[in-house]
DNA sequence: TCTGGGGTCCTAGGACCC
DNA sequence: TCTGGGGTCCTAGGACCC
């Protein structure tokens, strides 16, 4: 028997959660994001089907949305909802016989499987899961992780789709790169550079020549990406976390270095009560900022202690702000502290 | 139209050491 | 007097994902 991997990917996620509570909301344009207030800041966590119809996508500012789609149901992001019905539907994918399970994020997961029937395996655990949480996913069957994984928009929704070495370039080799999961916009831009505008040139160039682009480490696994190569099993370590942040948008802009280093210390302190929730040492510090309207600075400090990081990261905000106020007038959005956990690594 | 709130992993370049 | 090659550690920041 063969070993597959399954990528299993929830369907609008979000939306069918609040569906599941609220029946009545079935067939309508819903929209999860936010504080579930159109007109506020804030962006689309998740659009149902009926309001993807209307241009409503991920990311998108709820203001937006709501332009686009009025008679949409505008709901909040609910979090503790969103973390039990996840963790009923892993629940039930590690309990499939023979399954491996790697969690990836609230609504998808890798299930490694022996099998010479991948299809109706995938076809079996859709069923399950509809019938244990009354949800919906797609599944993607690869012969590898980035098979399965961008097999998988080929299947939804509610469908199952295979790619292997054998289908690859039939399937994807016309397609640009940025088609595929894990290459954005700037890797996209870099190989347009070298001439590589399809899945098939890329896939067709040599690692050297990417690694000469990207680096060793990266330039081996964009090559992985073209040709959907790389890692074959599923690693079922549990996931420990690696870091902790907190980012809010502001409601209103801060325009003053003093309101921006209340805002940081205040977020910096809630990362440092996670970092000591996890017990373990905290090796160095991020500070991201974000203005508008481009997009990030960060400082990066090696900092010993939680509580003298606050301190560090509210004095360079301060300095950092007062520093951009020089040269061009800018408006704070939001903050970002970030605390990443120590040298040495962790299992995977 | 104007930008969430989380995360992961990687790289360039300088300092420093042998 | 001038210059080597290999290595590690650190800071700052880039890219991408859901």
């Amino acid at each position: 028997m063969a070993q597959w991997v399954l990528h299993v990917d929830l369907d609008q996620f979000l939306a069918a959660v609040e569906v599941l509570r609220r029946p009545e909301l079935a067939g309508l344009p819903v929209v999860v994001g936010g504080r579930g207030d159109p007109t506020e800041r804030g962006v689309v966590s998740t659009a149902s089907y009926e309001a993807r119809e209307f241009g409503v996508r991920s990311g998108m500012p709820l203001r937006v949305a709501a332009r686009r789609c009025p008679d949409a149901v505008f709901l909040p992001v609910d979090k503790p909802t969103y973390d039990a019905a996840s963790a009923d539907v892993m629940a039930v994918l590690r309990a499939h016989t023979g399954a491996v399970l790697e969690v990836l994020g609230w609504d998808e997961a890798f299930v490694g499987i022996e099998t010479d029937d991948p299809v109706a395996e995938a076809h079996a655990i859709r069923a399950a899961v509809l019938e244990a949480t009354g949800l919906h996913c797609s599944i993607g069957v690869g012969d590898t992780t980035v098979r399965a994984k961008n097999a998988t928009d080929r299947g939804k929704p509610r469908g199952v789709f295979v790619l292997t070495a054998e289908n690859w370039l039939s399937v994807l080799g016309t397609e640009p790169p940025r088609a595929l999961w894990g290459i954005g916009p700037r890797t996209a831009e870099k190989l347009e550079g070298i001439g590589i505008t399809t899945v098939a040139q890329l896939a067709a160039t040599a690692p050297a020549d990417l690694v000469a682009v990207f680096g060793p480490r990266t330039g081996q696994h964009v090559h992985d990406l073209g040709t959907g190569g790389g890692r074959r099993t599923v690693d079922p370590t549990p996931w420990v976390p690696r870091a902790h942040g907190r980012e809010t948008t502001y409601q209103q802009d801060l325009t003053s270095p003093e309101a921006v280093e209340s805002a940081l210390t205040e977020l910096a302190e809630r990362v440092v009560a996670d970092i000591r929730a996890e017990g373990r040492p905290c090796a160095r510090v991020h500070l991201k900022v974000r203005f508008a309207p481009f997009f990030t600075s960060t400082r990066v400090r090696k900092l010993p202690e939680p509580t003298y990081a606050v301190a560090a990261i509210a004095a360079t905000a301060y300095d950092l702000f007062c520093r951009l106020e020089d040269d061009r007038p800018v408006r704070l959005l939001g903050v970002r502290a970030e605390m990443v956990p120590p040298e040495g690594g962790y299992a995977r």
